[in-house]
DNA sequence: AAACCATATCCGCACCAACGGATGAAAGCA
DNA sequence: TGCTTTCATCCGTTGGTGCGGATATGGTTT
C-alpha cells in the first residue's frame, strides 16, 4: 500500500502538475521545461527525479540532453490516475498558459536539444 | 489551481485512505474510525478535519456523533478522483483487511451512535 | 446545574519536503 | 587534455505535516 500515498504525493505539488502538464504536448528535455517554468535548473531536476521515482515519468538519454515523457501507467490505479491527469490537467489555468509559453518558446529557439 | 496539489495532498497519507476505504461502506461515525483503524481519536478527527476541507468527505451531526460519508465530486478532477477512489481502492489489501475488521466490529457491538 | 459522552482543537515535538545556490558528474567539442 | 554544456546531487535553511496526550467544545442525561 506504501507506493499509493507516495504516488498522490508526486502529484500535491504544484509544480510537478506544471511539469506533468507540459508534458502532456509530449518529449521534453530539462533545459525546456527550465526555460518555460522560468524556475531554478535545481528544481525542476529534483522535481522530475520525484515523478521518476513514483512511476509517472520516463527519463531518456540522448547525448547532453535527457528527454522526459509521460509514463504509461501499470497497475490499475497507477492507469487510471494518469487517464486523469491525460484528461483534466490540460484544462486548469496555470497549464495552458504554461503550454502557450512552450509553443511561443518553440517558435523562437532555433536547433537546441530538439534538433 | 491552488487547490487541485491540495487535493491530490488530502490523498498522500495512509490513515486518510484507509478511512476513505472504509466510508466506501458507507456513512460511518468518528468513533467507528477509531476502533477499527486502532488510532487515537484526536488523529482521526484531524485528519477526517482534512479531509473534510479538501471536499472530499461530508459530515453530519446526529446529537452526540458525527457521521462522515463520502462527498460527490463537484469539478471534473475532483469528480474523477472520487471516481477512482471507488474503483479502486477497495482492492487493496490494507482497505479490504479495514473493512473486514468492519465487519466483525458492527456484529460485535450493540446499539450505538448507528441504532 | 452537574456529570458525562463523543468529537474538535491545542500544544510541543519530530520529521519530511521544498527551495535555490554551489558543486559534481557525464557527454561533446576544440 | 582542457573547456563548455546539460543535468543531477549536495547543502543549509525554512515551512508544512503527522503525531498523540491534554484540553476545550457542544450536546445529552439525570
Amino acid at each position: 500500500m506504501q507506493d499509493v500515498p507516495q504516488l498522490f504525493k508526486a502529484l500535491s505539488d504544484e509544480t510537478r502538475l506544471r511539469i506533468l502538464g507540459l508534458l502532456l504536448e509530449g518529449e521534453l528535455c530539462v533545459c525546456d521545461l527550465v526555460a518555460v517554468l522560468k524556475t531554478p535548473q535545481s528544481t525542476v531536476s529534483r522535481h522530475l527525479a520525484y515523478l521518476r521515482t513514483a512511476g509517472l515519468v520516463n527519463g531518456r538519454r540522448q547525448g547532453i540532453w535527457m528527454h522526459y515523457s509521460l509514463a504509461a501507467g501499470k497497475k490499475d490505479l497507477h492507469k487510471h490516475l494518469v487517464d486523469l491527469i491525460r484528461g483534466d490537467l490540460g484544462s486548469l489555468p496555470q497549464v495552458r498558459r504554461d503550454r502557450l509559453t512552450l509553443r511561443r518558446y518553440f517558435s523562437r529557439k532555433g536547433a537546441g536539444c530538439n534538433g
